[in-house]
DNA sequence: AATAAAACCTCTAGTCACTGTAGGTTCAAG
DNA sequence: CTTGAACCTACAGTGACTAGAGGTTTTATT
């Protein structure tokens, strides 16, 4: 009988223990036992989906998406259409951060490679960031989740 | 003279009304002149640090980034080399966010590949979610702003 | 068995960079 | 002079956690 502690499971899944009990309060874990003392206790079974929602965050999915990932693992035998259409919403996701990334990359590295290290007063970073007609690309608005 | 309201200002750089009162709020806009009824009046001054503002965020730097870099132009007689370090800094983090995407985005390509389109039970997408070992690449954990 | 330290508990607030809403006032056009 | 758009302040909410306060339980050592 597995019962571990919320320690326990946070270390051995090299997360933390807060994260886990978030988790917990959005539903995204099912509540384990508690100790006599009211402690938390879980299971293998709470070890294997803690996995599932750590590796699929660090893929990038949402909170969202994992739920709805979730909700279709407990579905076994049907198609898993919606499966891919998850991932592949998301790989496009991916992918549109990656151009706006580039398209950052590449102005820095622009504006470093023109400065000419003097004063300030005639840095081509700063005449660049005051001026986006000095950019050579169309650079969209930043966003989260890298 | 030019006496722009906070709308005409939003309307003309392509932000929204509350964006600027925001940075007025935390003190990277000056607060401007008001009217006779309180409301605000830009000056064509105001106008060139929003943009200032709003293109440094599209180039991905953060609030605390900006805030600097607005204190060193106001010390146009220094030399830049912090601004250099600056953006040198903030480039490297943009090419760390791309190299986890790109992470990312080969184990997303991977597993969409291997799905053979069944059902969930037997989904290569899940199985891969599932247990980060059917993984090709360490991808580390996911992160903000792209 | 007693003690002390580590780990646990709940609840709340903070992070970042905004965005949205409520409830009221002012401005510009007709 | 009236209407409606734009403005005002103040506060709550977003996503995905993280950190802290203040108190209880477990575990290890003596």
């Amino acid at each position: 009988m597995s019962a571990l502690s919320i320690g326990r499971l946070a270390a051995d899944n090299g997360c933390k223990v807060q994260t886990i009990r978030y988790y917990e309060d959005i539903g995204l874990l099912p509540p384990p036992a508690r100790s006599d003392g009211n402690q938390r206790r879980y299971t293998r079974a709470h070890a294997r989906r803690l996995r599932f929602i750590l590796h699929s965050r660090e893929l990038g999915f949402s909170i969202a998406d994992i739920r709805q990932l979730l909700a279709l693992t407990d579905q076994p035998q049907q198609p898993c259409a919606e499966v891919d259409e998850l991932a592949a919403a998301h790989l496009a996701t991916v992918r549109r951060r990656m151009a706006r990334l580039q398209a950052m990359e590449q102005e820095l590295e622009r504006m470093l490679n023109h400065c000419q290290h003097g004063e300030v007063r005639e840095c081509r970073v700063i005449d660049v960031l005051a001026d986006h007609a000095l950019c050579a690309t169309e650079h969209g608005p930043a966003q989260a989740e890298g």
